[in-house]
DNA sequence: GCAAATATATACCGATTGGTATAATTAAAC
DNA sequence: GTTTAATTATACCAATCGGTATATATTTGC
């Protein structure tokens, strides 16, 4: 790794937290070199403008949390096991713990809607692939004959799992009440658990 | 209502769906006198700063949305019935029609945590009393005997419904899919339909 | 270890930020 | 209808915004 990449993930690393919890617009230029102690023409020296740290920390800390998720996921056996780590892992708060700032999806998701065509698409395709990963899940736990329940839409299913997460992670963080989310969590339980 | 209260009112009125859509930090005063048509004079004669209007629109939008519910759930006359009155609106978009730019309250709720302590504990108050509603028609629901489900916990019920709903606007608004909305309505509808 | 290439710091740019003092205007009280 | 009080417009403030040109360090390849 070049000096100039080292710099580059350096600096992703320490304003990823910040745009995490500032937001885009709420995020600036000086924002980014007291966070890194860097100065401007070494930032604009690794990316182009600001719009470039702020996607390239979206996808840090979007990839922070998969791994997390993924590394919990493979040592599952079943595919409800594998849902429900979800569920556990939010439990322990650990997504608020993971990135600074709460859930990098619905942070970016809200402020960019209406305002940043680029990070907006970011955060879409982020959504789909998770549902496309949990219709997976959902669809070859029914093949394997583990969610036997009638009428089972895996796209629904899919889609209502990520809602109850996004909204329980907002719930807690506003209201500071972290037993809010695990509270919230054991619905998420008995939904995947109603599929068997 | 004085010259001066009409035009605050205006002012609300024309920086609502600004804030909602672009957030605090993201609205400008100079976005304000555009959309009001008026000059800092004038938005600085009947506003003490920035803040003030956007608490002020924050407000405007939460109103609006709950009036509209609120209106739907008293026509109904048993709890299950004012319970299922979020599903069928939200079903029909009318939250996204209503304050353009999404849901005030999550839209808020992710960019005041952080960064704006006034801002965030109206929010945390406006999800709080909306959550005891909540479970003052699920605990009504049970002494009138509607819901029979053994183990219901109001508190986490109301809690999970908020989750959803919340969940599911931030996806449909930035999926740009309004049928995603729905289709999570569905199990929000279950989730009602259980409670029996 | 020296030269060329790369990376970082400095100093600056015009534009915009939120906010204010004051002047011009308009509404309200009588 | 006149006077007074309240409201809106104008012109300006320092500070900060994102961004750049250029000079100075620092790596890197040889």
């Amino acid at each position: 790794m070049s000096k100039a990449e080292k710099t580059k993930q350096f600096i992703i690393e320490k304003t990823a937290p910040l745009f995490n919890m500032k937001g885009y617009s709420g995020t600036s230029m000086s924002d980014i070199t007291t966070a890194t102690g860097l100065t401007k023409g070494s930032i604009y020296g690794n990316f182009e403008n600001k719009d470039e740290v702020a996607i390239a920390a979206f996808k840090f800390n979007v990839k922070k949390l998969q791994d997390t998720f993924a590394r919990e996921i493979e040592k599952q056996t079943t595919f409800k096991d594998k849902l429900l780590v979800y569920p556990r892992l939010y439990s322990d708060y650990s997504d608020l713990r993971l990135t600074q700032g709460g859930c990098p999806i619905i942070n970016t998701a809200t402020e960019a809607d209406d305002t940043h065509p680029v990070l907006r698409k970011k955060v879409k395709n982020t959504i789909l692939a998770w549902k496309n990963k949990l219709v997976y899940f959902i669809e070859q736990g029914i093949i394997a004959g583990e969610f036997k329940a009638k009428e089972i839409d895996p796209e629904k299913t899919a889609l209502t799992i990520i809602a109850i997460i996004e909204g329980a992670v907002m719930i807690s963080k506003i209201t500071g009440n972290l037993s809010n989310l695990s509270t919230i969590m054991l619905s998420l339980n008995r939904i995947i658990d109603d599929l068997e």
